[in-house]
DNA sequence: TTGAGGTAGATGCAAACGCATGAACATCGG
DNA sequence: CCGATGTTCATGCGTTTGCATCTACCTCAA
């Protein structure tokens, strides 16, 4: 017999296979052998940093790193102290930094970018048909895109 | 004009919006007020625990959970002391030790997962449609599932 | 049976993290 | 213009993490 999941089970049932996938396949990356100049979460930095044009704020940043604001601030000042990570001061507020990557920052994320994806690659590559990786990407940005944000803040007050 | 992507840049993009997805959304369920009891990696371990039936050894639970197995150790001992997790020496394995709720960790379990569980509802519900829930966990199932890794661990020799 | 090699989990220690808070600046009503 | 309030990032401090290593135990071949 076929029991009917609730639209809560489901939600649940749905988030928690997304969470096994992240853990497996982040386990296997972890285990290569490519992370001996950068570690994963600076690299995270680094490929976000790479993935804008001009320089972008903490805040900002902080919003797709799956960090504490005083820890991506520190692993930034040692990315900086490393020379792969510009900070100056943002003209526009004061309280600001704008963030960059310099040249070798660069240089570093695509080096370690390029072993990473090949490893993405074959492990997705292995797992999905090129039909099932679109419907992925679609799903997850949805997921990722969504606001239910201002009830969350409301309920809060 | 639309450019087709080559197989390998549809597996980093599916991957790289997983990953956001999974950044946002923790950040969102880490912003509620409920882990005032147990932290969010604490009741991963007591939810991982509380999908098995008898005990189970450390090193099946660090396969889910993402922290390095001294890491875990340390975590599983927290919560033992503080009454959550029973710790047993295996007979069956002098080496190992097996792992599983007290009566209150299973209630704690339950206290903050029914809590938890209205957020992934909320959040995952608004995102998405019922079929497309269905669709990400098959996929994301499908994902974790596969196993490329023979082939890995043989390149590292 | 024994000893070499492998595996499971614990421990020492330095590095990194989160929470609370501080300092500096922005914003806005009066 | 000014003080109150909010925002952005940095810093102090106790806790947690990862790496390297250790201990205890298992396995298996000689």
């Amino acid at each position: 017999m076929m029991t009917a999941r609730t639209r809560g089970h489901l939600a649940n049932d749905s988030w928690e296979a997304l969470l096994t996938a992240h853990a497996v396949l982040m386990k296997r990356f972890a285990a290569a052998p490519i992370w001996d100049e950068v570690s994963m979460r600076e690299y995270d930095v680094l490929y976000t940093l790479s993935k804008h044009e001009g320089p972008i704020r903490l805040g900002e940043l902080n919003r797709s790193v799956l960090l504490s604001q005083p820890a991506l601030s520190r692993l930034v000042e040692r990315l900086a102290d490393r020379g792969l990570v510009e900070r100056a001061p943002d003209p526009a507020d004061g309280r600001g930094v704008r963030l960059a990557l310099t040249e070798a920052g660069r240089e570093q994320q695509r080096r370690t970018g390029r072993r990473h994806a090949a490893d993405v690659t074959r492990e997705v590559g292995a797992a999905l048909t090129e039909d099932e990786m679109r419907q992925l990407e679609a799903l997850t940005s949805k997921l990722a895109g969504s606001t239910v944000h201002r009830e969350i803040e409301e309920a809060a007050t």
